[in-house]
Order: C-alpha cells, then sequence, then structure tokens
RNA sequence: GGAGAAGUACUCAAGUGGCUGAAGAGGCGCCCCUGCUAAGGGUGUAGGUCGCGCAAGCGACGCGAGGGUUCAAAUCCCUCCUUCUCCGCCA
C-alpha cells in the first residue's frame, strides 16, 4: 500500500492537512473521503485478522489430530465457513484500499511553512538577481530570428519530420549544445562532487507514480503505445527511481547524482504558448541534478543544490533572477521550489531554466526509498530533491539571444569555447 | 524472438502440503582464551509491512509478484516479472 501523504499523519491533523492543501488548490472533501475510506479499512482488516486468528487457530488443532490419527471433520467444516468469510472481508477490503490509493495518489505534498501564500505566479517572490540585463544599442532579434539566419535550428523542416514543437538542430547549434551539456555535466561531476548517470529514458507506470508524474498528470506525459512505457519528463524519474524499494546505508547519504537526458512533455494546456523558438518543446535535453538525504539535511542540501545550477548560469555570463514560489505556482511533488529565470532579450523578461525542489518525504514515500540510522534501528524515509542544472533548449536560446552583436554574429561565452573547439563567435 | 534453469531472510543455502518465521553456514553483537595479529571456544540476534493498544504487548501478512486449489501452501496449479545458459537477430 503506498501512501503519499503518511495517512497517519492525515488521520491525526485533519483540519491542519486540509488548510494545508486548500492553498494549494485541493478541496477539503478528497481529504474527507480519504479519512472515511480508511476508517472503513481499519475496521475490515480488524475483521479479517479476528477471522484470521481463529482459522490460525482451529488449522493448528486439525493438524495435532490428524497427527495423532483421530478424527478432524468438524473442525474442517467449521475452518471452512470460516474462510469463506475472510474471502468476503479480503474481497472489500481491496475494493476499498483500491479507492483509497486512487484518491491519495493525487493528493499533492505538503508544503514547508515558508513557502510564500498565493493563487499564481504573480505572487511568487524574487530573492535574488544577478547580473543586469544587457541595453542593447540595436534592437536585438528573438533567438529563432537569429538561429535562422545562421542556419543552427531548423523549426521548419523538424515540423515536416515530426511535428510543432521540435526542433532540429544544424551546425554550430548542434554543437552549442553538446559543449553545453559536456560544460554542465563536467562542473557538477568533477566539482561539485555528483555522481554521472545516463540513465533510460523510458520508464514504467510505477515509476512514474513513484516520483509524482502519475495518476494524475496522464494528459501530460508521453505513453508508448502497445506497451506500459512511458518517455521520461525529466530525468529525475529515472534517477529517484534508482533507488526504489531500498533502504540505503546513513553513510552513503547525502547521495547527488547528475544525469543528462532528453525530456518529453507532452505539453497537455499550453497551445498557443511560447510558440516560437526553443522554449516550450515536446522534446528537450536537460542536466539534472538529483539529491537524497536525511530529514534534517534536505533545505540545506537545497540551498546548496540551488547554488550548483546558478554557478551555471553565472559562468557563462547570464542575468537571472531567483524566485520563491508560492502555494498556488508550486509543484504537485514539491515542498518548496526556487526556479531560475534567465533574461530572454526576445521576451523582454525573465524565463524559467530551472526549478530546484525539495520534495521531502513525498517522492521517498511513493518510491518506498528509505534509510537507516542504526544497523539495528528503524528505517525512515529519505528525502528527495531535483534541479535543472540546467535546462539546455532554453539555454542555447538564451545565449544566442544575449550574446548576439549588432552585425548579427553571436559570441560565445569564454567558458564554452574549450567546449566549441576554440570558437569565439558565430 | 525460441529452448531450458533458477528466484527463500544482510549474504550463501536447506526445505517439496500441517510440529517451518523458515535447518545449516557466513556475517553481525556480547563474553572467554591466546601478551599483539591470525586462529580458537562459548553465547546471542534475526528483516519488513499492516492493524489493535496509553503502554508493556498482542495479532495479521510474509519464502520474486499476482491469482487459484485446500480445512491448511515456501511446498500443488495458473499468469506475470527478473536473472542465468544455449540458439536466433541486431547497434
Amino acid at each position: 500500500m503506498i501512501t503519499m501523504l503518511d495517512i497517519k499523519y492525515i488521520r491525526q491533523n485533519p483540519e491542519k492537512v486540509k488548510k494545508q492543501l486548500a492553498t494549494r488548490g485541493t478541496d477539503a472533501a478528497e481529504v474527507e473521503q480519504v479519512l472515511s475510506l480508511d476508517q472503513r479499512r481499519r475496521d475490515l482488516i480488524v475483521q479479517t485478522e479476528e477471522q484470521k486468528q481463529r482459522r490460525n487457530e482451529i488449522s493448528k488443532q486439525v493438524a495435532e489430530k490428524k497427527r495423532a490419527q483421530e478424527d478432524a471433520d468438524d473442525l474442517i467444516a467449521h475452518t471452512k465457513e470460516i474462510s469463506q468469510a475472510i474471502k468476503d472481508y479480503d474481497e472489500e477490503l481491496r475494493e476499498v484500499e483500491e479507492k483509497l490509493q486512487g484518491v491519495v495518489l493525487t493528493l499533492p505534498n505538503l508544503l514547508h511553512d515558508s513557502v510564500p501564500k498565493g493563487e499564481s505566479e504573480e505572487e511568487n517572490i524574487e530573492v535574488k538577481q544577478w547580473g543586469t540585463p544587457r541595453a542593447f544599442a540595436f534592437t536585438p532579434k528573438a533567438h529563432w530570428d537569429l538561429a535562422h539566419d545562421h542556419d543552427i535550428l531548423d523549426f521548419e523542416r523538424a515540423a515536416k519530420v515530426t511535428g510543432s514543437r521540435f526542433t532540429f538542430y544544424k551546425g554550430a547549434g548542434a554543437r552549442m549544445e553538446r559543449a553545453l551539456i559536456q560544460y554542465m555535466m563536467d562542473v557538477h561531476a568533477d566539482e561539485h562532487g555528483y555522481t554521472e548517470t545516463l540513465p533510460p529514458y523510458i520508464v514504467h507506470r510505477d515509476s512514474m507514480v513513484g516520483t509524482g508524474q502519475l495518476p494524475k498528470f496522464e494528459e501530460d506525459a508521453f505513453g508508448l503505445e502497445g506497451n506500459p512505457y512511458y518517455l521520461i519528463p525529466t530525468s529525475e524519474v529515472p534517477v529517484v527511481n534508482l533507488h526504489r524499494d531500498e533502504i540505503l546505508n546513513s553513510d552513503d547519504l547525502n547521495m547527488k547524482y547528475v544525469a543528462y537526458s532528453a525530456c518529453f512533455r507532452a505539453e497537455a494546456g499550453s497551445a498557443g504558448r511560447d510558440t516560437r523558438g526553443l522554449i516550450r518543446q515536446h522534446q528537450f535535453s536537460k542536466v539534472e541534478l538529483i539529491w537524497f538525504t536525511k530529514p534534517e539535511d534536505s533545505y540545506e542540501a537545497l540551498a546548496t543544490l540551488t547554488e550548483h545550477a546558478e554557478r551555471i548560469l553565472q559562468e557563462l555570463q547570464l542575468p537571472y533572477r531567483v524566485l520563491d514560489l508560492c502555494s498556488g505556482d508550486i509543484g504537485f511533488s514539491a515542498a518548496k521550489t526556487y526556479d531560475l529565470e534567465v533574461w530572454l532579450p526576445s521576451y523582454e523578461d525573465y524565463k524559467e531554466i530551472s526549478s530546484c525542489s525539495n520534495c521531502e518525504d513525498f517522492q521517498a514515500r511513493r518510491a518506498n526509498i528509505k534509510f537507516k540510522r542504526e544497523v539495528k534501528g528503524a528505517s525512515e524515509f529519505v528525502h528527495t530533491l531535483n534541479g535543472s542544472g540546467l535546462a539546455l533548449g532554453r539555454t542555447v536560446a538564451a545565449i544566442i539571444e544575449n550574446y548576439q552583436d549588432e552585425d548579427g554574429s553571436i559570441r560565445i561565452p569564454e567558458v564554452l569555447q574549450p567546449y566549441m573547439g576554440g570558437k569565439q563567435s558565430l
């Protein structure tokens, strides 16, 4: 039985949970339903267990009689009845548990106390700004126009090959994305101490449930027809599930993984938004940072993880800001999230390029990931964190736009030059 | 994809219908001996989930997963998953 929110906690603090979830738009009726199903479930367990205990006792007597070569027909007849009763209780129990799971798996995580209250992204709080958006002496072009001029991104032909919201990278464009992957992986693996991974891009349903994409957001995912598989929307899914159903050694925490992968998102519900360029694609690349920590370490870890992502933006000399997401904008699995937003001249605004979240024990419960402090001690759920370090398509867009010059050339950030054969500009 | 074999506790491994939550060994804990180490002797421990209970505690489930047969299943039957070996195919 998977519990996403601790069912005991809900039972003991129903009002608190209702109030908490209301700030992220969850109806109190759902909590009520959980409570009543939980009550019914426990009643059934008590009843079925009573019967099972009786059956076990009688079975023991039957065994003794049989061994003593005595007749046990009356006892056997009695057990038959009991067994039928058990079957009936178990049947109902199964139904109740299924219903309970159905509801409980769609409840979002509880928020950390520090999360600002708010309805929408309008109410996110800016906690930091780094760098200054460049004052252009000319009218800057959007990355899709620059990319067209340089013939490094081909949206038209990608549409021909696949459909809208796909991109064909070409020449220096393809090279730049590869350079960014290399550069980011090197920084995180070599300097920040992450274990480098290259995960599967396809996972099964349980993994998607484990990290919280399913069952609630089926329409956002790409499922493989005819197979119980899904394309990953982020490498957070395979990497967090790396340790599903495991009890980790306390000495091995914190565990830090960096993963590069392509990510696939159906982007249901975002028709008409960010239709041009690299900003919103069905497939994009991302370098992702994932931590497994002890509960007491997770908020310090969130700060560190966010700094690691920020460092990439700083070294690329891209102006950005950090937002503390409000209750209405925060993701389903997260208890606390900081978004990094990079300055995009074509938007004349900041645009999300990284999202760093502490999921606390929400994913750990779903994916059953625990740790032990001592050999003989009780096991506890770990905390999981994830953050983009960074999303690559948007990084390419940001570089192209922020590094353009009046003559249409695009300079290459210094840290990236060694990864691009020493080239200094396009 | 085809044909075989196997999946038991932290690890290896016995068990083929009832007295088995599961022999044995390793490991691990404690004690003794050996002036260190290695080795030896003794002894102890067995994980997890769920429920009831203020608690001590009690109970249920559990031998890859899920069903079934039976009064009773680690043990019999079915389905699935994984691993290994052989064959085919492929980057």
